[in-house]
RNA sequence: GCUCCUAUGGUCUAGUGGUUAGGACGCGGCCCUUUCAAGGCUAAAACCCGGGUUCGAGUCCCGGUAGGAGCACCA
């Protein structure tokens, strides 16, 4: 991988960047990524990580959205040093709170020649794309009207926008920290539009005059800004302002090479959380989506990706988002949980009426065997209500159990059960093992058939004694009777 | 269509001219074992294609191909 050195990045001593969403009411996961990156790009250098609100999209903001955003942060633990409600004397950090900043520095293009007034309707433009040419380096003809023309389009009452004079011609180039250096010519760019008629700002134009005041030193964002960023660096040029530096990171995607949409049903990192993973273990893997240490390490919480982070280690291709390897790493991190702490977690999940059975020790069984939260109910449930199961369960080549030593061996534990006074499953564990010891059996000859009898299933968190001991003495002898009875 | 970007097993990736191309997920097998997990070991599986440059190319250059992105009074 071969990296450049940036033009000047060695003499940024402090770290400002942000992360920019526009409040849609929930965090995409490439959202996420994109604000970790940011976050820990500010953070590994000691460095500002700052929460700004771009809301000029009048048609699309959606109420309560922005509390949606908090929260996602929230829930990644990714804290934010300034925003909205975290002043840090760059503010207001919302966008539509900031009109009169846009006008100011938009008048001041217009008086450098920069920037034009423009006194079409948007349905002026001519829809070309329908025939498939599609317009590039559009120039409005209102481009190279007169002072006066303008002033007289002004009285009449028309609503301008204003937009961006791209100096024809000529070509910019930057330097990306992520795909180096990339050249553009003008004849790409459009005079686009810095000021809507509303009043409001483009993307396009608040971005770099909020990232300019904000004194964001590394603009982290999606790939899909890379070729418009000459546009944005041009701008900085007329104001004379530094440019910051930037980091595009590529996109995630689903493994089948579409893109993940909130339409089609792809989770949000808040969904995916309500699907039983941690959102420790989300924010690890959509780290490592893009992104590796340099070794081998893959398991990470927040504290170690700041220390471990380098964006010259980010990759250039998009990368698809696997189910899979994130449900494994969810369990690396489910199993990586104290089991006090593991307990406290897992408690929602039990189903209703689990109460009478200890739990603590039941979330000590399933952790191990758990790698998302959501399966409990099904890994759990026969605890609560032994299923029916046919008779060919006792056969077992592996445990050397057939129908007869099942059959056999719960018939001669019935009673040493009834007998027991301590139920414990070191109790029970040391009363089978003696048991299988005297009787010339394998202890797993004389654990299969109890382990059947109690679970019902072919499977189950923890072997015959661990059941046993969660279930109860009352209960245990139930179910084994039960199991002689379907042995006929 | 024009422009920009990308390309190592199915997936995430290591790799900065010389490696038996490494790791992880998933998949198969074995060990361990109180069933299943977990853990350990192990197998199968990759440098998009074609030209150059070079003693030598996954690595550099060019050209294809494929994929992604941008081309709004959206962000």
């Amino acid at each position: 991988m071969v990296r450049f050195t940036p033009s000047n990045s060695s003499e940024v001593t402090m770290f400002r960047t942000r992360f920019a969403p526009s409040p849609t009411g929930y965090m995409h996961i490439g959202n996420l990524r994109t604000a970790l990156y940011a976050y820990l790009i500010a953070k590994g250098a000691g460095g500002t990580f700052i929460l700004r609100i771009e809301d000029t999209d009048q048609n699309r903001n959606v109420p309560e959205s922005v509390q949606a955003i908090y929260n996602g942060l929230k829930l990644a633990g990714i804290e934010y040093d300034e925003g909205p409600d975290k002043d840090g004397g760059y503010g207001p950090y919302v966008q539509s709170q900031r009109l009169p900043i846009y006008k100011e520095y938009a008048l001041k293009l217009i008086e450098s020649g920069d920037a034009y007034y423009c006194f079409d309707q948007k349905e002026d433009k001519p829809a070309l794309e329908d025939t498939g040419e599609r317009v590039q380096g559009y120039r409005d003809p209102c481009r190279n009207l007169s002072a006066e023309e303008v002033r007289a389009k002004l009285v009449e009452g028309i609503k301008p926008v204003i937009r961006q004079r791209i100096p024809d011609p000529g070509v910019s180039s930057f330097f990306d920290h992520v795909y180096g250096e990339i050249t553009i010519d003008h004849d790409q760019l459009d005079d686009q539009v810095l000021l809507k008629s509303d009043g409001f700002p483009t993307y396009n134009f608040a971005n770099v005059v909020d990232d300019h005041l904000m004194a964001i030193t590394h603009v982290v964002r999606g790939q899909e800004y890379l070729t418009s960023t000459p546009k944005y660096n041009l701008l900085y040029q007329a104001f004379g302002w530094e440019r910051p530096e930037y980091i595009h990171l590529p996109h995630i995607i689903k493994e089948d090479g579409s893109k993940l949409s909130k339409r089609k049903g792809d989770p949000s990192f808040e969904d995916l959380v309500r699907m039983g993973y941690l959102p420790e273990a989300v924010v690890n893997y959509v780290a490592l989506l893009g992104w590796n240490p340099g070794d081998e390490r893959e398991f990470f919480l927040l504290p170690n990706l700041v220390e471990a982070f380098d964006l010259n280690r980010i990759n250039k291709s998009n990368a698809a988002f696997s189910f899979d390897k994130l449900r494994w790493l969810n369990g690396e991190h489910i199993r990586s949980l104290s089991p006090q702490e593991f307990h406290k977690r897992v408690l929602p999940f039990y189903p209703a009426g689990f109460d009478r059975f200890d739990l603590e020790q039941l979330s000590t069984l399933i952790q191990v065997r758990t790698e998302n939260l959501a399966d409990i109910p099904a890994l759990v449930g026969f605890f609560a209500e032994l299923p029916s199961y046919e008779v060919g369960l006792f056969e077992h080549p592996k445990s050397k159990s057939t129908m007869e030593t099942s059959k056999l061996v719960l018939q001669l534990v019935l009673p040493l059960f009834e007998a027991m006074e301590e139920w414990t499953n070191d109790s029970l564990f040391d009363c089978l093992k003696a048991f299988s010891k005297e009787q010339g059996l394998k202890v797993g000859t004389v654990m299969w058939p109890i382990r059947t009898a109690l679970s019902g299933q072919e499977t189950s968190p923890g072997g015959a004694t661990e059941l046993a001991a969660i279930l109860g003495k009352e209960e245990t002898l139930r179910r084994v009777a039960l199991g002689l009875e379907i042995l006929g």
